[in-house]
DNA sequence: TTCGATTTGTTCGTATGTATT
DNA sequence: TAATACATACGAACAAATCGA
């Protein structure tokens, strides 16, 4: 057992596999440091070590006076996090989404590749528009895996008052830990023109996008198109 | 000056001043811990804690049982952070650029604004194209300020063996450290056409970037246009 | 409102381990 | 081998925020 390896690497993932296991729920405090540090068998400083770094990667979030929490991640988070449309100043607008279609399809070859799962295993398809001050600016195509959200329901995403990643994350405790995407640029054909409300042909920004969670198991698989005759699509490149 | 703020801040931003001022060259190891320590009269442990953030950061990098460096962002570096063209396999391919044009210019409105500078005050205007496999897939329209960078050359940037941020770290010693984009579609015109080599109109990103070095000082503005038919632009959101 | 207990935040000092020169 | 530098770990003390009695 004796690793040439720290042991507050041991302590963090100790912790961590506790999270995966759902031992606590999403906003509930972990114990203190002091308890920690005790569970363990090392000091309050190797267990502050620990935890600095999952909360460097937004697994878990301090309180001074209150306690060390799991990460809850808020619609702001998500919404600062994982929503890059801005307006022509770089500000971000409130969108409201409009869900245009909810079906249980068969993976295509490039969302199965995508989300790791067969090819032809059951996935949900959400469509969906983003309106930002009652126009609509991008046109959502969501797969989601059913096997990780059994039981999603058209209700369910029509009544929500959060994101799609907020409800995953409330109903089936899976928290979005990152994202990678593909843009391209694209000229808006037939059916985008019309949803998008776009008179003329237009570029528009197509974006691919797969999210992981915990592990990085992949657990969205989208499409976005992105109107940019009034707004962008904001990067940030090495931190900030 | 007694702020209720905390001492590893200061050391922080202490040393963060001292990279600034260019006290030490890229690549060069700053004083050991306890020195600092003692210059900012504080414990190794307080020191250590400012030195964390730096290293976080990317301004600085350690090495056990050598030292501190001032972090030198290597071509490899550069190219993985702030070169985002992949082809369609999201794999990254090697570029040359080619250099089109070198120009002295009065600033304009939007680039004296993006990099702080007075309206009309001198910019270095730089047009270059990239090359990947002999196929030129994007175009750049490059402005640095005069002031910062004083007898850049046109032959200093035709000469060179890394990037344009390359260079400015090892002539001038500045480094990027991060920037924002603003990407949108556009649909290709005459000109740009005929330097993307694109026979029909097609859809092209326009990302318009602002590169920061230490203190958040814009030191680049650029507009870039990318031609995606083979390509994409690749993101990651919520770290990776 | 006040006070005390709890919890995280900051700082210090010390000791030991490991990598480099 | 010895000196130097960073890496890890421990323990202690006090500050600041929170919460409930």
């Amino acid at each position: 057992m004796a690793q040439p390896s720290a042991k507050y690497l041991g302590v963090k993932s100790g912790v961590a596999d506790w999270l995966r296991e759902g031992r606590w729920k999403f906003g509930q405090a972990i114990p203190s440091e002091p308890v920690l540090a005790h569970r363990f068998g090392v000091s309050v400083g190797t267990v502050r070590r620990a935890v600095d770094e999952l909360v460097a990667e937004n697994i878990l979030v301090r309180q001074q006076g209150r306690g060390t929490f799991v990460a809850s991640h808020t619609r702001d988070y998500l919404f600062n996090v994982f929503f890059r449309i801005v307006n022509k100043d770089g500000q971000k607008e409130r969108s409201t989404p409009r869900l245009l279609s909810f079906r249980r399809v068969a993976a295509d070859r490039t969302t199965a590749a995508a989300l790791r799962i067969a090819h032809g295993a059951p996935v949900y398809r959400i469509r969906n528009l983003i309106m930002l001050r009652r126009t609509a600016v991008a046109f959502d195509d969501i797969r989601l895996p059913e096997r990780l959200f059994p039981g999603l329901t058209e209700y369910a995403l029509s009544q929500r008052e959060t994101t799609v990643y907020g409800v995953l994350q409330q109903r089936y405790g899976v928290n979005v830990l990152w994202a990678e995407e593909l843009v391209s640029a694209v000229i808006a054909g037939g059916s985008l023109r019309t949803l998008l409300d776009l008179t003329r042909p237009s570029a528009v920004l197509k974006v691919q996008r797969t999210a992981y969670t915990y592990r990085d198991v992949p657990i969205d698989f989208r499409y976005r198109f992105v109107s940019t005759a009034h707004h962008g699509y904001q990067i940030f490149l090495g931190r900030h």
